[in-house]
DNA sequence: CTCAATTTGTTCGTATGTATG
DNA sequence: ACATACATACGAACAAATTGA
C-alpha cells in the first residue's frame, strides 16, 4: 500500500471529499493563485492516486462553491475572486476587545431553557449570587460568524438593563463606572460544531470552530461576566505581539522617565539586551 | 423536511460520523459526565433521528477511541478517564515562547525541495540575502502534535550552526548575543491538514489544525527567523491575558518608582534592558 | 425464582452513495 | 458509460443481558 493511501485510510471520510478540502486549501493559501490554470486531470490522478472519476468528484464539489471552474478542452481555472476568509481578528487585550466589538451587529436569540448559572473553573473566580443569561448571533454582510452566550452578574444588569437589552454586553459593562476589573482573560480552543451552533452559523455539524471563552472578574473576586463564544473557523484569525508585554512596560517606563512624552512613532528601541 | 436534517444535509461526511462527533463534544464539554449513562438507544434514535444502526456505528467510534463504553441490558456510559485534550499552552509573549519550547522533544525531517527563502507579507520585514531551512515534528508520550518549518537567516545561523542544529532555533536565537530583535509576533489561524501534514501528525486528510506564523525581525528590519508551524487542533490551548499590557504597565512604573528592587521569585527579570 | 420491561447486540433486505478500472 | 465491489443509511425483527417488581 502506497504512502498517500495510508494517509486516506486513516479517515472514514469519503476520499472525494478529502481531495476537495486538500484542492480547496490550495486555492485558499494562493499556492494556487487566482485565475491560473490547475493541473491536468491527468496529472491530479497520479498525485492523488485515486480514479479520474474522484478527482472529477471532487472539482465538482469547488465548482459549486465558485472556486473552481472547467472549460472543456481548456482545463480548469481557479476563480479570479476567492473568498476572503479570516478576516476578523481576535483581540488581544482589554482594549482591542471592547473596541472591536462596540459597533457589532448583532440578534438576540431566545433560549429555551437558559442555564441559571455558568459552571465556573477554580481560575475563573466566584459565582454570582445571580445571573442574567443572553444569547446572540454576529453578522457580517448577513452571514453569521459567530455565536456568543453571555452570562452576567445580575447586579451588573440593573445597572443599565436597557443597554444590556441593546448593546454588547461587554461594551456596556466596560463603560460602566465604578466596576473594578481585577481579571479578564480568554481561552481559545478548536472544537466542532453541534447541531444548535452548526444550525446557527450555517455550518457542517461537526466543522471546526473556535470556542473561546471570556471571564471578567471584578475587585471582588466575583466572575461579573462569562462569555462562550464560538466562531466559525475560517472567520478568525489572531495576531500576537510576543513583544506586547515588554512594549508596554517601556511605554510606561519611558512615560514615567520623561512625563508626558509620546512613545514616538511606531518603531520601539527594544531588545538590545544579550 | 425536519430543521435537524438540513443541518445533515449541508454536509456531505457521513452521517454517523456527524453524530459521533456531536457526542464526542458532550464527552468533552462535560455535558455527559464521566461515568454517567448516556440515553438510551432509542432515545438517541429519536433525538438525531437518525437509524439505530446508525447510532450504533457512532457510538463504537467512541469506543474505540475509549470514550464510551456499553453494555448489552444495562446501557452505555462514559468512560471515567476522558482523555486530556488541550494540554499545549500556546505562547503569547517572548518569554513564554522561548520557555516552552527551549526542551522540546523533536524529530528533524528530510524534506526533498526545500524552498530557498519564505514568502514574506508587507508587515512581516525584509528577506534576508540566504536562509536555512529546517523542518521537524514535535512529540509528546511518542505522538507527534506540532509540525515547524523554520526559515533561518543564514547570517544567524552561521553565528552557532550546531547548536541550531540541534536544539530548536528559537530558543538558541534568543540565547545568542548582540542579536536585536525588533519585532516578533506569531498569528493563528485555523486550516486544515494537507497529505504531507496529515502524514506526520497521523491525522486525517483535512482535520482541523491550527496553522501559527512566527516572525521575528531585527534591528535592521530584516526577517531573521520565519516560522510556519501546524498543530493538531485538539493539542492547543491559548491562554489570553486581556489585562496584561496594563499589567505590565503597572509593573513597570513600580519598579521605576522603587528602584532596582528584584521582579521575585523564579521568574526572569527579563526585559529590564533599555 | 420468575416474569416483564428495558436496553444493547445482531441480522436481514433494500436503496443509495462511493470508488475503481 | 458500464460493471463491480464496498460503504452508508434505513427500518424492522429478533436475540441476549440486566434490572427490579
Amino acid at each position: 500500500m502506497s504512502e498517500i493511501s495510508k494517509v486516506y485510510d486513516r479517515s472514514r471520510v469519503p476520499l472525494y471529499i478529502q481531495v476537495a478540502s486538500v484542492m480547496r486549501r490550495r486555492i485558499e493559501t494562493k499556492h494556487w493563485l487566482p485565475g491560473q490554470k490547475i493541473s491536468t486531470l491527468v496529472e491530479l490522478e497520479r498525485e492523488f492516486e485515486v480514479a479520474r472519476v474522484t478527482i472529477r468528484q471532487a472539482i465538482d464539489i469547488l465548482r459549486e462553491e465558485g472556486l473552481l471552474h472547467s472549460q472543456q478542452g481548456r482545463g480548469t481555472f481557479v476563480a479570479e475572486t476567492p473568498v476572503s476568509r479570516y478576516w476578523f481578528k481576535l483581540a488581544t487585550s482589554w482594549d482591542a476587545l471592547v473596541d472591536t466589538i462596540k459597533d457589532n451587529v448583532l440578534k438576540r436569540i431566545k433560549v429555551d431553557l437558559p442555564p441559571q448559572s455558568p459552571t465556573l473553573r477554580e481560575e475563573e473566580g466566584e459565582l454570582a449570587p445571580r445571573y442574567i443569561f443572553m444569547r446572540s448571533v454576529q453578522y457580517k454582510d448577513g452571514e453569521p460568524y459567530g455565536v456568543v452566550s453571555v452570562h452576567l452578574a445580575d447586579s451588573v444588569y440593573r445597572r443599565a438593563p436597557d443597554d444590556f437589552r441593546q448593546h454588547p454586553a461587554l461594551s456596556v459593562l466596560a463603560g460602566l463606572k465604578g466596576i473594578e476589573v481585577q481579571e479578564a482573560h480568554q481561552t481559545v480552543v478548536i472544537g466542532s460544531a453541534d447541531p444548535v451552533t452548526a444550525g446557527l452559523l450555517r455550518i457542517e455539524l461537526g466543522a471546526p470552530i473556535a470556542e473561546c471563552r471570556c471571564v471578567v472578574i471584578d475587585g471582588k473576586g466575583v466572575a461579573v461576566y462569562v462569555a462562550d463564544i464560538i466562531y466559525r473557523s475560517d472567520a478568525i484569525k489572531l495576531h500576537i505581539d510576543l513583544l506586547a508585554g515588554a512594549r508596554a512596560s517601556l511605554r510606561t517606563a519611558a512615560r514615567g522617565r520623561a512625563k508626558g512624552r509620546a512613545a514616538g512613532g511606531s518603531q520601539v528601541p527594544l531588545r538590545s539586551c544579550n
